[in-house]
DNA sequence: TATTAATAATACAACGTTTTCGTACCCAAA
DNA sequence: TTTGGGTACGAAAACGTTGTATTATTAATA
C-alpha cells in the first residue's frame, strides 16, 4: 500500500505551508497568481485529491446517501435505486447501497457502519426476518440519535419517520378487478402471511375489489405463504396442492415468483392461461416481461419511489440545524400492464 | 439535524478528561473501575457509538471494501456480491455496492468516490461503455495511487492489477459441445461485438468446440449483437431475423436474455424446444430457471468468483506497508446446468 | 520619516478518535 | 525527610482538511 498525496505532503514538497497549498488549490484569491499555478500544477501532476474522509469529518457531512434492501435481484428494487441515484445526483449527493439479504442481523450492522458515519441518512426497505420479529429497535435508535431515515415499499407505522409507499391496497384492487372485467368469476389469491404488511394491504385490495363486484368471498380461495423472496419447494408444493384442489378461473398473486410457479403449474395440466384461467400479479420484474404468456402485473413505479424517498431525505438533510419538520408518508400510485396471460375486455 | 454524542461531550458531561472516557470505553486498566463503570453506563444510556469517520481518518483504514458493478438486476452479480460480502465478513469488513449503470461517467464518479477515503479498495466490473471507449485512465490512475484494485468478470488484459474472471471460453465450449452430443449438427451462435471480452471469449469457445468435433465453421450462423445489457427491440428484431433466415437445430448464446428471446421465438413459430431445436445459454440465471421450458445454462459460479474477489483484495490490504506482491489471476471453473431446453444425452 | 494600507503568506483551531507520554497523588521503604 | 513506585488520570499529537486570525513584507500616503 503506497501512501496518497495530501496537502502536508505537497507543502513541505514546495516549501510552503499547508493552508497556502490548500487556498491556491481553491482558488483563493488570497494566494499570489505565481505560487498558485505552481501549487496547482504540482497537484494536477501527481493527481491529487482531496481525502473525502477528511473533508466529511471536518464538514460533518459526508454528502452521501444510503440504500438498505433486501434483495437486489428484484427488478422493482433496481428501479427504486435508479430513481434514488437520480434524485441523489440532481441534489449532489453520492448513493451506496448495502444488502440485508432479508437476514436481520445483517440490517442491523448495516444500519451502524452507515449510521455511524459513513452517510447523512438513509433509505430503507425492512428485511423481512425484521418484520417477522417485529424488533425496530436499531430504528429507533438512529432516530433518536438525529439520522434521517426514509422507509419505503416495506413499512411499519410504529417508526416515526418519512415514508414512501405504494398504494398496495389499490393497486391490489385495480388488478383483480381487471380479472372480474375480464369475465373471472372465482378468483384466487395467493398472498404472504399477514406480518408482511404489503401482502397484507394487498389482500385486502383483493377483498375490496371482490366486495365491490358483490362477489362472495370464499376464504378456501386465499392462500398465505410464509416466504416471500426465497422461494423453496415446500412453496411450491403448496401452491401447486392450492391450485390442485381449489378450481379458479383467474388468479391474482402479491408477486411475480408466485405467479410463474402458478403458470408453470397450469403448463403441466394443460390449463391454458389465459383461456381457462387468467393471471395478474403485483410487481412488474424482468420474469413477468418475458413469461410465456407474458403476465398482466400491477407496475409499482419503484423509480418515482425511489426519486420521492430521495427528495424526502434530502429535505431533511438540508434543513437548518435544529429545525425539524413533520414527517410525511408519500404514497406513490400503481398501473395495471395488460399482457398476454389475462383475457382481453371486450 | 441533531447533534451526535461525542467523546468529548461526554467528558464535559462527567467531568473527565476524553482520553479517560475513550480509554474508559476500551476497558483500559489504567482507569479506576468505578470511573470505569460509571463512564460506561453513562455512554450505554445515552447510547454512544464512535464516529467511523473519524476512526477512519485516524487508522487510515476504512475497513470497507467497494464494488462497482455495471448493472444489478443480473442474478449472477447478486451471486457475486455474496460472495464477496461473505468473505468480506469472515475478515471484518464491511462492503458497500455502487452501480456504474453502465454508463462510463458513471463509473469514474463512483470509483473517484471509492477512492478518495470510503474504502480501502475495490472490486469492479467494467461498464459496457467503457470497454467500448477503452479509455481506463481513472482505473489506472486509481491503481497508481496505490489504491488497491480487484477486476472480475469484464476484465481487461492492459489494466495490471488482481483479477479473477471465469474461464468463458472453456465454458461456451462446454456449453456447445452439450449441443453436439445431444445431436445438434447446425448451430447457431448469438454473441456480442468483440470489444466485449467476454463475448469474444464465449465465441472462441464456440469455435473450439465446433472445430474438435470437425463440424465446419458456418460464418452465417454466428450473430453478433451490439447491446449486451439493455435489449431494445432493435435487438429482438436483430436475433428474429437472423433465426429466420438460419436454420438451425442448436442455439447457443452468450446471456440468457438472447436465449430467451430466442425462444419466445421459436414458441411463437411453433417451433418446438428441444426437439426441433436446443438452446443452451452461457450464465445461469432466475429466467433460466424459471423458463417454460426451463434453460440449459452455462454456470458462472458467481458466489465463488466473488469470494476469490475479496480474498486477493483482502490480501494485499492487509500486506505490510510498502511491501507487494505480484498480481494474480484467477480463473473460476464452469459448470453445465442441464434443463429442459436440450435433449437428454443416450 | 512615520503611519497606513494592501498584499501574501502562515499559524492555529476544529472535526472525533486513539495513544503515547506526563504528572499529580499517595503510600511505603530507606 | 527523601526516594521510589504504583495508581489514576490528563495533555497533546496525529490523521487530512478548511477557514479565521495573525504576521510579515512591501507600497502608498501623510
Amino acid at each position: 500500500m503506497k501512501r496518497k498525496l495530501t496537502l502536508k505532503l505537497i507543502a513541505k514538497e514546495l516549501d510552503v505551508s499547508i493552508s497556502t497549498v490548500s487556498k491556491a488549490l481553491r482558488d483563493s484569491a488570497e494566494i499570489s497568481e505565481d505560487t498558485r499555478q505552481k501549487i496547482k500544477a504540482f497537484a494536477k501532476l501527481y493527481n491529487y485529491k482531496p481525502n473525502n474522509i477528511a473533508l466529511s469529518l471536518k464538514n460533518r457531512k459526508t454528502q452521501t446517501i444510503g440504500i438498505i434492501i433486501p434483495q437486489i435481484v428484484h427488478h422493482f428494487f433496481t428501479t427504486v435505486i435508479r430513481g434514488v441515484e437520480q434524485a441523489a445526483r440532481e441534489h449532489n449527493y453520492n448513493v451506496i447501497i448495502t444488502l440485508s439479504n432479508n437476514d436481520f442481523d445483517k440490517e442491523v450492522l448495516n444500519m451502524e457502519l452507515l449510521a455511524n458515519g459513513s452517510t447523512d441518512g438513509f433509505i430503507l426497505s425492512l428485511a423481512k426476518e425484521t418484520m417477522q420479529k417485529e424488533d425496530y429497535h436499531h430504528l429507533t435508535e438512529a432516530i433518536d440519535q438525529g439520522m434521517p431515515v426514509v422507509m419505503f415499499d416495506r413499512v411499519i407505522d410504529q417508526i416515526h419517520c418519512d415514508k414512501v409507499v405504494v398504494d398496495d391496497r389499490d393497486g391490489a384492487r385495480k388488478g383483480v378487478e381487471h380479472l372480474i372485467k375480464t369475465g373471472c368469476k372465482r378468483i384466487g389469491l395467493i398472498t404472504t402471511k399477514d406480518y408482511m404488511t404489503i401482502g397484507l394491504e394487498r389482500t385486502k385490495g383483493y377483498l375490496d375489489a371482490l366486495k365491490l363486484s358483490n362477489i362472495e368471498i370464499d376464504e378456501s380461495l386465499v392462500l398465505k405463504l410464509d416466504n416471500l423472496d426465497d422461494i423453496d419447494d415446500s412453496c411450491v408444493a403448496r401452491i401447486k396442492h392450492f391450485l390442485k384442489n381449489n378450481k379458479v378461473d383467474g388468479l391474482f398473486t402479491v408477486n411475480e415468483q408466485f405467479s410463474v410457479i402458478a403458470a408453470k403449474y397450469f403448463h403441466q395440466m394443460d390449463i391454458k392461461v389465459p383461456d381457462d384461467v387468467s393471471i395478474v400479479s403485483f410487481s412488474d420484474g424482468e420474469l413477468s416481461r418475458n413469461f410465456i404468456p407474458s403476465l398482466t402485473t400491477v407496475n409499482q413505479h419503484g423509480e418515482a419511489m425511489g426519486r420521492k424517498a430521495a427528495e424526502l431525505l434530502i429535505r431533511k438533510l438540508e434543513l437548518p440545524e435544529g429545525e425539524h419538520e413533520e414527517y410525511i408518508t408519500s404514497v406513490i400510485d400503481t398501473s395495471l400492464i395488460e399482457r398476454e396471460s389475462t383475457r382481453k375486455i371486450k
